[in-house]
RNA sequence: CGGGAAGUAGCGCAGUCCGGUAGCGUACCUGGUUUGGGACCAGGUGGUCGCAGGUUCGAAUCCUGUCUUCCCGACCA
């Protein structure tokens, strides 16, 4: 029968949670706040990290791997960092367990096996990098350094939320040293750039550049910029951060290199990451009350093939007409899946594939065969309407182009209609309850007030937007001089 | 971590108050009829009732502890 899936309107978190587990995205583990990312989701995500992939290299990165653990010693290195990490670390303190002497076929944690110097599973890896950095530079000549990391992290969250926030996640981690703070700043914003473009032009997801005040800044950095993305819900959500980490890191673990005057200077710094919290984002984003519904250009299926067959004979035809259509399709680099199996009917697979959000529905039956035209049905508009057989592929190709447009149009439309001014206070407090989405208003740049309106309004500032227009006003709390909107929202 | 709810067959649930042979729907298996929007008939398979203790002649049911999940908060570089 039908997997019920809850409406938005009827309880918006419990329709996430329904199409992550009934779109097999992932589903719920044994282990506290950790899920099991499944094959649907995973595909997912390897076509995203296949392009972020590319556009790292063709940026000029390389790929590398560090250590899952860090001593104690080097995570507490970079004070600023460690302190804000230090409240959600998982942290090894054992290496061995022993059979329990008073509990029969259970097992303990030997008590003798107790490790020298406590190991931090890594929340983030700068730590483990820049001690290893310290022993790859010693010479201009020697940067820049531009290595990214494929990885899973492990930050000990209150209450987690499948892929917006779960307790291990995976991850890739970009970290760069440069000899010039003018040239980390160039990295740090490019690849800010980079995110921006993957979200936007892949995941039709429309986002907002910025810099967060200080009091969001990533622990340790000395700016963080981020990409801003709104939900249907009205919440937002950060994407995608790139953090310039001047030379914090590079103090902290004594990384110098030699200019070209032979005059010894700290190492300047970036990284950047974005997350399988992307997926959290594309389902909150595109999705509708009959399931996922996944941009063209990431989706694991593009398009599905469902047959309508009356008999083993008319099966028979189809499955050699069909063979063409997918050789075709695959020729021109489409995904597409032929769904044959005999133990669904049509109007099952019709709703399987809408709840699983692929973006080209074609149906073919004899009444097609006969007509030499097939059903195609879009997932973002659920319209229908037959297609000649003739040139079937380059429509196909075509309609998986518009697909994505629009699902990029929408989304857009969505996030400026909910990008309002607010000049007072009861007007935000309005905004954010009812219509929901950014507010841009006044602030009067101190972390004092900032720290107010979170309180009051439940609200935080995302980010101050790149070029941003200057305006005089005043602060919608305490009235003050102010000299630029900032872009307030409640978030995820 | 505070407040609330839940965990019984793959999934969704009833049974728990008031202890006495574990049930319903769906899925699954077999056979048949079907197939243009979640098919129908018939016959079957499947559960240490989250886990660990305790009370009792007897525990899904009562008691204690614990784990996991959801919702609302707090937290979220």
């Amino acid at each position: 029968m039908a997997k019920e899936l809850t409406t938005r309107a009827q309880d918006y978190s419990q329709w996430y949670n329904d199409l992550v587990i009934k779109g097999e995205l992932a589903d719920y583990s044994a282990v506290r706040g950790c899920m099991v990312i499944k094959p649907y989701g995973y595909a997912l995500w390897e076509n995203m990290r296949d392009v972020l992939d590319k556009m790292f290299k063709d940026t000029g990165h390389q790929n590398a791997y560090f250590p899952l653990f860090v001593p104690k010693s080097l995570f507490e290195a970079e004070e600023k960092n460690a302190e804000g990490f230090a409240k959600e670390c998982a942290v090894v303190t054992h290496y061995r367990l022993i059979a329990d002497p008073n509990n029969k076929g259970k097992l303990m944690v030997d008590p003798e096996a107790k490790l020298e110097e406590e190991l931090i599973v890594r929340p983030t890896s700068e730590a483990i990098i820049w001690n290893t950095y310290k022993t790859w530079i010693q010479s201009y000549r020697d940067l820049p350094i531009l290595v990214n990391q494929w990885a899973n992290v492990v930050r000990w969250e209150m209450r987690t939320r499948l892929f917006l926030r779960t307790a291990e996640f995976l991850w890739q981690e970009g970290h760069t040293a440069h000899a010039t703070s003018v040239e980390a700043i160039a990295e740090t914003k490019q690849m800010l750039q980079v995110y921006a473009d993957f979200v936007e032009n892949w995941m039709a997801v429309p986002v907002i550049k910025g810099v967060k005040t200080a009091n969001e800044r990533f622990a340790g950095a000395e700016d963080t910029y981020c990409i801003e993305a709104l939900m249907q819900d009205g919440k937002a959500l950060q994407a995608g951060t790139s953090h310039f980490l001047g030379q914090n890191f590079a103090k902290a673990f004594d990384v110098k290199f030699s200019d070209q005057n032979n005059k010894q200077e700290y190492v300047w710094a970036t990284s950047w990451g974005v997350s399988t919290r992307l997926i959290g984002g594309l389902v909150m984003t595109h999705s509708d009350d009959e399931g996922l519904v996944l941009p063209p250009r990431i989706a694991p299926i593009q398009v599905v093939i469902v047959p309508i067959f009356k008999g083993e004979e008319q099966k028979q035809v189809l499955d050699e007409k069909v063979g063409e259509l997918v050789k075709s399709f695959k020729a021109a680099g489409i995904r597409v899946k032929y769904d044959n199996s005999d133990h669904a009917r049509p109007g099952w697979k019709f709703a399987e594939y809408e709840l699983k959000g692929v973006p080209i529905r074609i149906a073919i039956g004899a009444r097609d065969l006969e007509n030499q035209q097939v059903e195609l049905a879009r997932r973002d508009t659920k319209e229908k309407f037959s297609v000649a057989m003739e040139g079937l592929t380059q429509t196909v190709e075509n309609l998986l182009v518009e697909i994505q447009a629009n699902l990029f149009e929408r989304a857009k439309n969505y996030r400026d209609e909910h990008i309002t001014k607010a000049d007072t206070w009861d007007e935000f407090l309005n905004i954010l309850d009812n219509k929901t989405g950014f507010v841009l208003a006044h602030w009067d740049g101190t972390a004092e007030t900032e720290d107010k309106i979170k309180e009051l309004a439940k609200a935080t500032i995302r980010c101050i937007p790149l070029d941003n227009p200057l305006e005089n006003g005043k602060c919608i709390l305490t009235g003050n001089a102010s000299t630029q909107r900032v872009l307030f929202a409640r978030a995820y």
